[in-house]
DNA sequence: TACCGTTCAGACAACGTTGTCATAGCCGCC
DNA sequence: GGCGGCTATGACAACGTTGTCTGAACGGTA
C-alpha cells in the first residue's frame, strides 16, 4: 500500500463535494452546512489528510517560520537562546529554522540567504560577519531582521545587546573591592564584539579605581587550551603577577579552570557568563551572569512586533542588564606565596 | 522604496526573455545562449532576485528540509545531537526544523505533525510518547522517520540507540572492582526508556558479581533538587549505607553533585553521560560516556539513506557503544566513618 | 531545394492551496 | 408574483516555480 499523500481534491472527491468546500471546512470558515461538514470531516479522517502548509503559505505569501542564525547550535548560550526563541515563535504559530555560522562570515551569509530563499517571515541573527549590507535587499523586500548579542555592521536594524561594559566593570570592581590590584583580563578574539566591549569595561573599572592599565595582563584570542595555558603562564608569572583573573566569557572561564587545576596558584576569579556547575566547583565560581533566554525572548518579541505592525519604524536597540553572582572565587583575598 | 519581492516573471520582463528561460538560467540547465544568460544574470543582480524555494519545492514535491523533535533544544545532549544532524543535513543541502517536546507526548505529536504538514522530507525523533501509531499514515505517505536514543512504540522504524545496559553494567562493574558492595542507582523517571535500560544494566552487574539487588538503594524519578536530596539522604543513611553511587544520566549527576557538596559523605561516583567540567571537579568525575554527536550523525545518515534509496527496506537498529572514562570519582575506595 | 537534426526559446499545464466571484435555492416582504 | 437578501456551494484564477511540448532558426547533407 504505497499511498501517496492525499490532497484536498481527494478529500473532495470522497466526500462528494467541491474542492473549495473542503478548504472551507479545514479552515473553519463557516457557511458550510453541518452535514456537509460532517461528510468532509469523515473523508479527512479516512484518508489521513493533512493540509500542505507549503502550498498554503505560497498562496498566502507568508511562511509562518523564522530563521535563526547562531554561532553554534551546540553551545549552551546558543541553545538556551534558541529555546527561548522557539517558545515565542510557538505562541505565534511559527516554526524556527536554526543554523550555525561557526563564527564564519561566509557561512553566516549563506545560511541567512538560504533562509531568505525559503521566505522565512523574519530573521534573528547573532552576527559573525563584518558587514551585513547583503541583507539590505532582503529587508527592503520585507524580511525584517533582529540582531542579537552583537550589533550589525553597515546597516540599521533592531538589536538586542547585553550591557557588556557595565557587566565587565562590575566584575572588575568586585575584584578591586576585595583588594586586588593586579587583575588580568582573558578574553576571546578581539574581532568579537563582546570581547572588546568587555575589555572596555575592564579598563573603565581600572581607571575609575586609579589603577594602571597594564597590557601585559590582557590576552584576547580564541580560547584554545594552548592559548589559555600560555596566557595564564604569562600573567601569573614574573615580578608582579596577577592575583585575580577576569574571564571574558564562558568558554574562556572553562579553559582557565581546566588549566588552573594543573597549577599551584589560586587567583581570585570572576567570569562573564554563568554556567552549569559553577556553584559546585571548589571554590564556587563568581560570575557576572547574562540571561541568554531573555536575549532570545526579547529578540523574538521584537521580531514579531515588526511582523505584526509597522515594519518601517525606527530600529530599536535594547540593552539587557547583567547580574553579579558572588559565589566564592571572586571573593578570594590576595594569596601570597602561591607562585613559584 | 517598498519594493515587493521580485519573481522570475519580473526578471524575465526586465531581461526581455521568457519566463522559462530565466528558470533555465537559474538552474543552470544549459541550452541558453551565452548572451541571453548574461542578460538574465544582469537582471537578476539588478533586482536582487532570489528564487522562492517554497514554490520550487511545492512543484518538486520535496522540501529539502527535515524535522528534528528533541526533548529540549537547550539541553547539551540535544544541542550536540542537533549540531551533528545539521552538519549531515547541510551536506545534503537540507535545512533542519528543530523543536522541543519537553518530554510531553502531546507536544511531541503536535510538533511532529506540524513538521509533516510542512512536508519535511523526513523526521528524526527522540521520542517521548508511549505510542507512535499516529505516524503510520505519515510514514506510509512517504515521510520516513528515524528514532534516536529511545525506540519507537507500536511501530517499526529505523532506530539509533546507545548500549545502555552494557554501559551501565560497565559502570557498576567498575565500582565493584574498586571494592564497593553497596552501590546505589539514581536514575531518571522509569517512564524514560534509558532509565530502565540502565537499571537493567545495573542489576545485571550486581548479579554477575553475586551481589544482592536491594531496592532501597535505587531511586527512579525526575531529577529535581528535592527528589535527589531525599534520595541521597535515604541511600547514604542507615545501617548499611551505599558507599558508591551510579547516576543514570547527566542531569541526575549534576543534581547529585550539587547535593553532595552540602553533605559530609564522599561516596564513589560514576555517571552515565559525560559533561563539561567533569574533569575539573574535585575529585574529577568518572563517567560512562556516550557520544551524542555520533547518535545524531548516525540517525541523519540513516535518514538520508532512506530518502535516497529504498524507502521500504527493513527497519534497521543501530546500537552505539559507550566508553568508560575513569577520572577519580569512580576509583575512590570505600570511605569509612564518613557518615553521621 | 528538400530534408533532417540541433540549438535555443517560449507557451502552457501542473504542484496544492486560498481568494474572488458567480449561481442556485430559499425565505420573506411589499 | 416579483424582488431583495441570505446561505450554501462550486468554478476559476492565482501564488512562483518547473516539466513537457512545440516551434523557430540555423546549418549540413543529399
Amino acid at each position: 500500500m504505497m499511498s501517496a499523500r492525499p490532497t484536498m481534491k481527494d478529500v473532495a472527491a470522497l466526500a462528494g463535494v467541491g474542492l473549495k468546500t473542503v478548504s472551507r471546512v479545514v479552515n473553519n470558515e463557516g457557511s458550510v452546512s453541518p452535514d456537509t461538514a460532517e461528510r468532509v470531516h469523515a473523508a479527512i479522517a479516512k484518508l489521513g489528510f493533512r493540509r500542505n502548509e507549503g502550498a498554503r503559505l505560497l498562496r498566502q505569501g507568508r511562511t509562518a517560520s523564522i530563521g535563526l542564525v547562531l554561532e553554534d547550535v551546540a553551545d549552551p548560550f546558543s541553545s538556551i537562546l534558541t529555546r527561548a526563541v522557539e517558545e515565542v515563535a510557538r505562541r505565534h504559530d511559527s516554526l524556527v529554522f536554526a543554523g550555525s555560522s561557526d563564527e564564519d562570515p561566509v557561512r553566516e551569509r549563506e545560511l541567512t540567504l538560504a533562509f531568505c530563499a525559503r521566505r522565512v517571515d523574519g530573521l534573528i541573527i547573532v552576527p559573525a560577519g563584518d558587514t551585513h549590507r547583503y541583507l539590505v535587499p532582503e529587508i527592503m523586500a520585507g524580511t525584517p531582521a533582529v540582531f542579537v548579542d552583537r550589533p550589525p555592521q553597515d546597516i540599521n536594524a533592531d538589536t538586542v545587546l547585553v550591557d557588556n561594559e557595565g557587566g565587565a566593570q562590575t566584575a572588575v570592581e568586585h575584584l578591586i573591592a576585595h583588594g586586588h590590584r593586579r587583575i588580568a583580563f582573558l578574553g576571546d578574539a578581539p574581532s568579537i564584539f563582546t570581547a572588546t566591549a568587555r575589555l572596555a569595561g575592564y579598563r573603565a573599572a581600572l581607571e575609575a579605581a586609579g589603577l594602571p592599565y597594564d597590557e601585559s595582563l590582557t590576552h584576547l584570542a580564541p580560547p584554545t587550551a594552548e592559548a589559555i595555558r600560555h596566557a595564564l603562564a604569562r600573567v601569573l608569572a614574573g615580578q608582579d603577577p596577577a592575583t585575580a583573573l577576569f574571564c571574558g566569557n564562558n568558554r574562556v572561564t572553562v579553559q582557565v579552570l581546566r588549566e588552573l587545576a594543573k597549577r599551584p596558584e589560586r587567583p581570585a576569579l570572576v567570569g562573564f557568563d554563568d554556567f552549569e556547575l559553577a556553584d559546585v566547583l571548589q571554590p564556587p565560581i563568581t560570575v557576572v551572569a547574562q540571561d541568554p533566554a531573555e536575549l532570545g525572548r526579547t529578540a523574538a518579541e521584537l521580531l514579531f512586533e515588526r511582523l505584526g505592525g509597522d515594519r518601517q519604524g525606527r530600529a530599536k536597540t535594547v540593552r539587557l542588564p547583567t547580574r553579579l553572582i558572588p559565589r566564592g572565587s571572586g571573593e578570594l583575598p590576595i594569596a601570597r606565596g602561591n607562585g613559584t
